[in-house]
DNA sequence: GTGAAAGCGCTAACAT
DNA sequence: ATGTTAGCGCTTTCAC
């Protein structure tokens, strides 16, 4: 690879003003003579530099992390293709990380991308309690969250508004004539589970039902296994009259699974019960049938993050919240009520 | 953050001893005593080693680049996976990169990515004219090529055996009685589509089918839209009689385009034709009808590739290609040939 | 078995 | 405006 001092030697100057002038932030401190023949110099060896040798001086290695649970979870590509995008646009680099939410292996690898310099942090891993990032949040470490936050909020973070996302569906629910509506709930440990359980419920209290005819159930995760499960359990507990009108899952994974815990049970969707899942995740307008869900901008949640995390590396200040707006999307999932 | 003079100090060693102590490989120089003491310090430090000094003084940063079309696109993410969770096992990290097939922003990056020195590279972005990717291989740059290769096949790559897989599909098309088969080509300038074509025709001819009754119909890409445009023009192409009675897409985006074009032309699936694709990208059993396709193994051909871009890092060797099982999933949408 | 010292390639403070 | 110098944190050759 040919170096820095090559490229001052072609230009006939010495390395340091080499440096100098190929650095947009110094180049005015060079002659625009000198300047002109060290980027000719440059160009002709085709100097690239160690980026390497750069961070270990500056102590910046213009790298990010991003933490993710799953990449083949169809919720995250998005999310890690917003944020790379952010970062190219800046010169970062971005090194991507799985945890499988397994603690240790989240410990160990965060540790070993510490070690690595990276500049900050993107976690797409939180959960409402997270020893990890605390104390790492507290140490200073630059990080922003995404989509899931921290109990104790003061770590910045990116995600949608959830409690508005909720709202809609409920209202949407209710506007279709339904008075007994189920909630599929997620993992509690994770603040998306938290908030759009209890959206839920506040939403059919403020719009009148009956809080006996809200049941909620929990799932063990945001898995289509555990909508299935989950809505065996539903349908098991509820029977004749009792049996909620619709259901509103706490993600899509949740709701295709509990779709067919519906069609095991002969039960028609929408017209026996309609279900309502959340995040839109990709290629739903082709599934049978078509889920009405509210809307995610994933890829904007993460480019919002990467642009976040880059100020936060920039200029440290007190972490905001950003929330970004979600819109529901009615497929045919869901329908009137049925009758008799 | 704590450096190895730290622990040395900690130890009372030399930074010299506690480096050996420290490395496994070494660790034999020194004598057992001294490596204790050195690991007890460096454990009560916290000590995390500098991999960005380490690897400017090695010049191996135990980083691999991966370079992907778009992350968005159902197929990638489990190949990042694969190579992802390969490297950790062997303390690499994975730098991600989208690059949208996008010349320049690729040259870019894959200059930016040397620049990092990253010891390789995992590359799905392959065109089969690649003037970027060849000179690269040429100067020694440890490359692994995913799913799509060069024609000049000079350079290490891990795909599925495409050409079983399309011989597959064929034998049971025509199993089902079919003696009219179209194909919808994917772009001929990447291999996978030149080769689905090439063995789709040699496979039809062997099952002894007229070459006239096998017409194939180039789409502009991999995506739905094409797969669309590209089954409008065969339906407005072949009338009557001479309509195909099924169609194998050159993967799954391309046939559930095609899918919708069926749709709005009034036919039905499978009853009026039977289409498959390629790929057995996730959620496949969902839509509508389930699509039959060819599941090829994402995770393992990543990690694979993985695998052998370690191996190629660590002793250079005579280009290995290797090429990875994938099976027929038959499902609902082909059928018997329509009768009369 | 351990210490000393050099140097990976770069940038930035200082000197001219 | 340019040259000089030191040093980021580590590994590794060379002494002892």
């Amino acid at each position: 690879m040919t170096r820095l001092s090559d490229v001052a030697r072609a230009a006939g100057v010495h390395p340091g003003t080499a440096s100098r002038a190929l650095n947009p932030d110094t180049r005015h401190r060079v002659s625009a003579e000198t300047v002109k023949r060290v980027l000719v110099a440059a160009e002709s060896l085709g100097y690239q530099p160690n980026s390497v040798a750069r961070a270990l001086r500056t102590r910046r290695s213009r790298m990010v992390a991003i933490l993710i649970p799953d990449l083949t979870n169809p919720l995250f590509p998005p999310i890690v293709r917003g944020v790379e995008e952010a970062l190219a646009v800046k010169g970062y680099s971005a090194l991507l990380v799985s945890t499988d939410n397994d603690e240790d292996k989240e410990a160990r690898l965060f540790a070993e991308l510490r070690g690595r310099q990276c500049d900050g942090f993107v976690v797409a891993t939180a959960r409402r309690k997270h020893p990890l990032l605390a104390r790492a949040a507290a140490d200073g470490v630059p990080m922003v969250l995404v989509n899931r936050v921290l109990d104790s909020r003061h770590t910045p973070s990116v995600t949608a508004d959830e409690a508005a996302g909720v709202h809609a569906v409920v209202r949407h629910l209710t506007g279709l004539g339904h008075r007994r509506i189920a909630h599929l709930a997620g993992p509690q440990e994770l603040s998306t589970g938290l908030i759009r359980r209890r959206t839920f419920l506040d939403s059919c209290e403020q719009a009148g039902l009956d809080p006996r005819n809200t049941p909620v159930i929990d799932a063990t995760g945001f898995s289509e296994a555990a909508g299935t499960a989950a809505m065996d359990k539903l349908l098991a507990t509820y029977r004749g009259p009792e049996r909620p009108t619709a259901v509103f899952a706490a993600n899509d994974l949740l709701a295709l699974g509990a779709l067919d815990a519906l069609a095991a049970f002969g039960l028609r969707c929408p017209e026996d019960m309609s279900v309502a899942g959340f995040n839109d995740m990709p290629f739903l307008t082709r599934m049978t049938p078509p889920l009405t869900t509210v809307h995610v901008p994933q890829q904007e949640i993460g480019a919002e993050a990467a642009r976040m995390l880059l100020k936060c590396i920039d200029q440290p200040g007190p972490p905001r919240s950003l929330l970004l707006g979600c819109a529901l999307v009615e497929r045919a999932s869901t329908g009137p009520v049925p009758q008799g």
